[in-house]
DNA sequence: TTGCTTGCAAATGATTTGCACTGCT
DNA sequence: AGCAGTGCAAATCATTTGCAAGCAA
């Protein structure tokens, strides 16, 4: 199957080092996380791309976390959500609004990452901890929700 | 039941405001979330103190959650982990190690804090996002666990 | 042909709930 | 007496897995 943009090529690669191929379901999978604007869950996958078999979705959600190409998330609801592994994707959080459940990717301000990463290996530093990374979850909710 | 602590005082109006008793599970629970030095899963709650019903110990969770006494977490496994609000603690985050899977409480420095918190302010109101509170988790993990 | 995929149906396992009993107040 | 709390057993529901059939190299 010929890969089209450089994602594409990029995970097909990740897919091809764990013995696995990337499939029409598999791609329906990447397009709705792509495309969504933040983490979704698995009944919102199955909505965005008809022709999902919902086994299917969790065991290639799961097979593609194992390869590195998706990441899951466990935000208190009902379902967990997913979204593309961050080195295919920009460094981002995640505003979540209280109100409506919704949640959304954002970007932060280089400055303020930058800050952010140095007190952050500091810390660990202090603390005994060796630290890879980080993820930052915004609560408060959307100025368009009912207050 | 006489309250001994200043937090146990605390916690006690706060269940009584919606009609709760703080009986001797609860302070078990309590007990449990305090001590622990991390949010802790049902599982560990209920080896920390005997004599917990586990439908019970999951009823209290969710009841004093309600209550505003206690915060679940998901993080990821199998099981979910709790601690006590942070209205009743430090403001704090995580670090969570990706090879043990342990997580603990953190305090940051308060200049971080403050200029997170103030970047925070700003970038919600970039994104029409009223911001409430944010949590950090950071990864990485102990270096006293194998490499 | 070999081996990865798929989808249905059945299994799993954390969490929740119904209910009868116990214990405050 | 009159509710709130407890624990057991049964129910729920997201997620996982077994298996037989489909598809690509």
């Amino acid at each position: 199957m010929a890969a089209t943009s450089e994602l594409d090529r990029t995970i097909n690669e990740r897919l091809g080092e764990h013995d696995l191929r990337y499939t029409r379901g598999r791609r329906a999978i990447v397009d709705g996380l792509r495309t969504a604007g933040g983490p979704v869950t698995l009944p919102e996958l199955l909505e965005l791309s008809t022709d999902l078999a919902l086994s299917s979705a969790y065991r290639n959600l799961s097979l593609m976390e194992d390869a590195g190409v998706v990441r899951r998330l466990a935000h208190g609801g009902d379902h967990a959500r997913y979204e593309l592994a961050e080195v295919l994707t920009e460094h981002h959080h995640h505003l979540i609004c209280e109100l409506c459940g919704s949640i959304r990717d954002v970007v932060f301000d280089a400055e303020i990452e930058a800050a952010l990463e140095v007190a952050l290996v500091r810390l660990g530093r202090a603390e005994g901890f060796v630290t890879h990374g980080h993820t930052i979850d915004v609560y408060g909710h959307c100025r368009t929700c009912p207050a």
